[in-house]
DNA sequence: GCGGCGCTACTACCT
DNA sequence: ACAGGTAGTAGCGCCGCG
């Protein structure tokens, strides 16, 4: 029979010693399908030394063979390496645990000059090799099996190959949110002490919430575990979204399941646990686990990265629609009887908010994970290095490309890109003009990437020559970067004018606008991909290159813009900041275009924009008023709100109004307010993260103190927290007086310390410029400034 | 013992 | 766990100072 099905996981199992591909898919009804394929084998690359024979190293790679997975096949095929023809031989064996071993000893016969494709994972192999990508349709020919059992799911034997299905949109996908809260009387829960005590669920419809009991022993936790258990298995969902929870949800469920002696088998396989899997993912058999605070991360507006701000920034649920309760108190709510009903009334919020959000990322998420051939589950996981590289990976195999091992290396840096000398002050009317898609575009113009790359001699009209660094590049034929660039660019377009024939709201709209972001994330990834130390096909000296490119680039542009009498004000990397003469614009592009062969277009207008002499920050008025701020300490997250809102509201003020004297006013007011003990201890908290473990600090810089006391009092602090501490008075360095927000009492906070160093430096920064000094924001002092204000009131 | 100075450490931003 | 360029604060060691 054919079966169409939306593919959305692979995985593998051993049976009697051979590997069976399990196909985890959905019908178009939306009904779970297994499609087992027990055809395809685990197989690596065995690269010659120059002038090695083939066949002599077949028969030496042979002799190798083993039960219980013997060698099965070496075959001598071509390939290319790094753009150039090679012929190597492609060894299969039967079970894919056994790859590493073989691996290992080949490497060591003489002759071998690399074994290469023998590290990705059997499930990843098969989705590259027989194109079974996530996150899209196909049809197959397949028998039903009746026999299995094992699975929560109707499964099938996959008798042909599959076929790519033309259908895009997704069928209706079962998403089921869940979140636990923890009792934690002691700092930081501990899962071998504090018990769960709420786990909810929302699939859309309905919130359950399963309680812990209370019995004279104490909180008992297992009754809730087996109810959330059958719960999942009941509803049956497709994809579990959490927030954190590969980080703390599944780990601290699978530690409490396990205490109490309950299974946690909530996939489709009976009776198998979740577990840790690749890029630090937790996988659930036969489900996709996706944790949204990984696209989450993604979102740079949103500094602090709490449920509650980022369903609140996206629009899923705002905070002041919602209750809050800070997480070192829960164990409070929990015990108090009356509180309980709001720790379940922020329990039911958080479950909520998280399915909201996985309405905001999942599209997005979806879209990756076809392009890039990762399962749902790990595309989020996954950093952008890596989902690159599995679309390179894919691009690589069917070029017929063998994909480079990835190689321990010490970074080398290398130059960057310019950054121009803002022109101070105030400028009038003003175009941000950015180079389109700058880097990929000089990689595809100028064919640079580790297979095009010439060290020797080269004839100057068959290479490109780098100025600067003087790198080569062979004009002709395309590399790969240049292909999968190509690729990129192309498809995008086309989906950029599909979209056009779709009403903006429609699910297909939506569907390609989530695509084509995709491609562009992969697109502006590659020249830092390039230089990563870490990739498979690092290739400094094409970073190096592509960086001369983009120098030499904005240079010719500004001579360009120059000729013409348009004043460059200010630039960085790909954009420059003009006088917005429109004709002369206009005449500006068309010869950026036409000279550079590259497209420069208009991004925006500013009716105004500010510089101080740093570079890197401006604040600018858009023709709509709305303002932007960049980066000043206003879009910092590690800067206290007040000085934040005060040095917004002052850029507002100055930039819109013309009104220096009004700013000063407003931040003498807001001095005073502070002053007065009228300012919320919320607003001054400052908060940073911690980059690397407390004892690799050489320095004691004032949030690794305030870390310290929190691990005292019984916090635990990891790599990535963001440490909130508020300065309280006393002597000595900040770091002595850096309290842990949650530990400090609003009587102790330092106001002096927020007003000389946070208000005054956030607000002068723009002010200065404006004729303003400290003492006309502060020095008037105490005293005089109540009668000031006395006076100004009257 | 302490203020000033210059350097280093550290974080978060921009493109 | 994509790159380099940049601004800015606080820590820290050193110097001078009867």
């Amino acid at each position: 029979m054919k079966l169409l099905f939306y593919l959305l996981d692979t995985s593998y199992e051993v049976r009697d010693n051979r590997p069976v591909i399990l196909i985890w898919g959905l019908t178009d009804s939306g009904d779970p399908v297994l499609i087992l394929d027990d055809t395809f084998r685990p197989y690596f690359y065995v690269l010659p030394e120059d002038k090695v024979d083939l066949t002599t190293l077949a028969t030496r790679v042979k002799t190798l063979s083993r039960p219980p997975s013997p060698i099965t096949k070496v075959e001598m095929v071509e390939r290319r390496y790094y753009g150039k023809p090679v012929k190597v031989l492609r060894v299969e064996t039967v079970i894919p645990e056994f790859v590493r071993e073989y691996r290992e000893k080949i490497r060591k016969i003489e002759g071998v000059r690399d074994v290469l494709e023998a590290d990705i994972r059997f499930a990843m192999r098969y989705i590259i090799d027989r194109s079974a990508i996530p996150c899209t349709w196909y049809e197959a020919e397949v028998e039903e099996v009746e026999e299995e059992r094992r699975y929560r799911a109707r499964v099938y034997r996959l008798l042909s190959g599959l076929k790519q299905a033309k259908r895009d949109l997704p069928p209706d996908l079962k998403v089921v949110a869940f979140d636990i809260e923890v009792y934690n009387p002691a700092g930081s829960p501990r899962p071998k002490h504090d018990p769960v005590i709420i786990i909810a669920a929302y699939d859309g419809r309905e919130v359950k919430q399963f309680l812990a009991e209370e019995s004279g022993k104490g909180i008992r936790d297992a009754g809730a575990i087996r109810s959330f258990v059958s719960y999942v298995k009941e509803l049956d969902p497709d994809i579990i979204v959490g927030y954190n929870s590969n980080g703390f949800d599944w780990p601290y469920l699978l530690e409490r399941a396990k205490i109490n002696n309950v299974r946690l088998d909530v996939g489709r396989v009976k009776g198998a646990e979740p577990r840790s899997s690749a890029y630090g993912h937790i996988s659930v058999p036969g489900r996709l686990n996706v944790d949204l605070y990984d696209f989450a991360q993604e979102i740079g507006e949103v500094k602090i990265k709490s449920l509650e701000e980022v369903a609140d920034y996206l629009g899923v649920m705002k905070k002041d629609e919602r209750v809050l309760i800070p997480w070192y108190r829960l164990y409070e709510y929990w015990d108090n009887e009356e509180k309980r009903r709001t720790l379940l009334r922020y329990s039911r919020d958080d479950v909520i908010a998280t399915y909201g959000l996985s309405e905001k990322f999942l599209p997005f998420a979806i879209q990756l994970s076809a392009l890039t051939g990762l399962p749902l589950d790990q595309v989020g996981a996954a950093s952008v290095g890596y989902r690159l590289e599995w679309y390179l990976m894919r691009e690589a195999f069917r070029f017929g490309e063998l994909v480079p091992n990835r190689a321990e290396r010490r970074a080398e840096s290398y130059k960057g890109a310019i950054v121009l000398e803002p022109k101070k002050g105030v400028h009038e009317n003003i175009a941000v003009l950015d180079f389109s898609s700058m880097y990929p575009n000089l990689m595809i113009k100028y064919n640079i990437g580790p297979d095009t790359f010439v060290e020797g001699e080269c004839e100057e009209d068959e290479c490109y020559v780098i100025p600067e660094v003087g790198y080569k590049f062979r004009k002709e034929p395309p590399g790969f970067f240049k292909n999968v660039l190509t690729t990129l660019l192309r498809l995008r377009k086309q989906v950029k004018s599909e979209m056009k024939k779709y009403p903006p709201d429609s699910p297909m709209y939506r569907l390609l606008n989530e695509r084509q972001k995709a491609l562009k994330v992969l697109a502006n990834a590659t020249y830092g991909y390039m230089g990563w130390s870490g990739a498979r096909w690092y290739f400094r000296q094409g970073a190096e290159a592509v960086t001369a490119l983009g120098r030499a680039t904005i240079r010719m542009a500004i001579e360009i813009a120059k000729s013409l009498g348009l004043e460059v004000i200010y630039g960085d990397t790909d954009s420059l900041f003009v006088k917005y003469d429109k004709d002369r614009v206009e005449e500006f592009i068309r010869r950026v275009g036409e000279e550079l062969e590259l497209e420069i277009k208009i991004d925006k207008v500013y009716r105004r924009v500010f510089f101080t002499e740093a570079k890197k920050r401006y604040v600018g008025l858009l023709e709509d008023g709305r303002v932007d701020i960049v980066g000043f300490e206003a879009v910092r997250g590690d800067w206290t709100e007040i000085a934040k809102e005060v040095q917004e509201e002052v850029a507002k003020i100055v930039l819109s109004k013309g009104e220096v004297s009004e700013a000063i006013n407003y931040v003498r007011k807001v001095i005073a307010d502070l002053r007065a003990g009228k300012i919320d201890i919320t607003k001054l908290v400052i908060w940073k993260t911690l980059t690397r473990p407390i004892s690799q600090y050489t320095a004691e810089p004032p949030h690794v103190a305030a870390a310290k006391r929190l691990i005292k009092a019984g916090y635990k602090v990891e790599v990535g927290d963001k440490i909130g501490y508020v300065v309280v008075k006393g002597a000595g360095r900040i770091s002595d007086r850096a309290v842990p927000y949650i530990m400090a009492d609003p009587k102790d906070v330092d106001v002096e310390y927020y007003v000389k160093h946070q208000i005054i430096p956030a607000a002068l920064r723009i002010l200065r410029y404006f004729g303003v000094s400290e003492k006309a924001l502060e020095g008037v002092g105490k005293a005089r400034k109540t009668l000031l204000d006395f006076f100004g009131k009257r």
